[in-house]
DNA sequence: GCTTTTTGTTTTGCATGCAAAATGCTAGGC
DNA sequence: GCCTAGCATTTTGCATGCAAAACAAAAAGC
């Protein structure tokens, strides 16, 4: 294949001259989004000299911002092998949802006896506008929501750290969102479940909501689970049409 | 000042050219070492330069480990402004003890329906030695001790993911060790929790053992608050000493 | 005397160059 | 025909060089 014709695919016409900012932070956050939408395949080896024609610039900050990533577990660094994206697993995903799942319980706890009646009503109107989503099955919108909702309880916990472990795992799984297409039945799960919460956070019963996210996200990663199932059916059967 | 000799304080005689391996990876291990023994101060700017020159190498692989320890959290950058050790605030352990407690927590409920005898095995041996050193009053010898069960625990939970995150915390709080010295009863206190842990561990009594480790690492975490608020205090009298 | 501006120095960030390791390929041996 | 050894190419890792931004200090203005 010569160079970028393949892995493009028609998402970028031009080459993206990335405009302001400090250049590492951006490249990061640009790479996070490749992978993110997947276009980094996993497992892949990641091309430094590609990208970096392709973005413009040197491969100084680019490495840095690898070294970023694999911290962050979205690459993995093989001295003098160069990175490659992390492949998300199942077992992978296995290990993540108990760890979020306690994260976000405790998440849960604190923004119960923290909230702000203010914060209370952005949840409140948020859950509202994601039902109003769900009932006109607009799935992408009703996943935007979700997000925010859950990253408003977080906020609410009035825990930095907490907050930047939590996004740190959720943003690895993330990419497995762009492929999970959930069945009506467990949206509608889902749905209630936010139901749950948003009663519990209003009764600011902390123990209650904690164990009610736990469940929560439990459910959310057998979706990933299923949706990553899906991925590596049709990698086997890809392979097996080579 | 000239270069290096005002800062070094007489700690490093020579140029330290470090041996093998991944430079940049053995960089950010060896300043590790320097922010977790003290010799970088919290809040001081990380001098790149007079560190090139101390470890013989150049400004890039320096970088690169500064961007990785900045993603543990161990250091902080300010785009143009460089890297500073990040300072161990009360509030950060404040934050930080709540989110180990739940993770290591979970690492209990894990580890005990997971441990295989020949694990608890290893755990009770190295709980007995840590019980011993502790009635010999070797604080050093205890800490390494109860770091090692801490971790078997962790490695019983069979659970990479959580172990990396608890790591990267307790990370962040091993230099507060250095300076914790605790009370006859806490300690004592502590070693009475360790028996409790122990106990629990060998009745697999999962849920029981995350109660008690949290609460355990709440009491830990007490040791070190009240070790930081003593360096506080101390910082202040230097400061109006000057 | 104090503030403010301007200039000089240091430091940071990025690009480039070069040596070593790894990868792929070809030729030779069994 | 298959495996192995040798070589060429690519890729990684580190060092260095240069421009821009930040920091510090001195000078000008009020």
């Amino acid at each position: 294949m010569d160079t970028d014709s393949a892995k493009n695919g028609g998402l970028t016409p031009f080459s993206e001259p990335v405009a302001r900012g400090a250049l590492h932070d951006r490249l990061v956050a640009r790479l996070r989004d490749l992978i993110i939408e997947g276009e980094l395949s996993p497992g892949t080896r990641v091309p430094e000299r590609e990208l970096c024609q392709r973005f413009q610039v040197s491969r100084t900050p680019l490495r840095e911002a690898l070294k970023v990533l694999a911290a962050d577990g979205l690459v993995q660094l093989a001295p003098n092998r160069g990175a490659r994206v992390a492949a998300l697993t199942v077992a992978d995903v296995e290990e993540m949802f108990p760890v979020m799942g306690a994260l976000e319980a405790l998440a849960g706890e604190l923004a119960a006896s923290r909230i702000t009646e203010e914060g209370l009503a952005e949840v409140r109107a948020l859950h509202y506008q994601m039902v109003l989503h769900h009932k006109r099955g607009e799935l992408a919108a009703y996943f935007r929501l979700n997000q925010q909702i859950h990253e408003k309880i977080l906020a609410a916990a009035g825990n930095p750290t907490l907050a930047a472990l939590y996004q740190g795992l959720a943003g690895r799984i993330r990419r497995a969102r762009y492929l999970a297409n959930m069945s009506g039945r467990r949206w509608a799960r889902a749905v209630e479940e936010h139901e749950a919460i948003l009663a519990a956070l209003e009764a600011r019963a902390g123990a209650r909501l904690g164990a009610i996210l736990k469940d929560h996200l439990k459910n959310k990663c057998e979706t990933v689970k299923e949706g990553l199932l899906a991925e590596e059916d049709e990698a086997a059967q890809a392979a097996s049409n080579t």
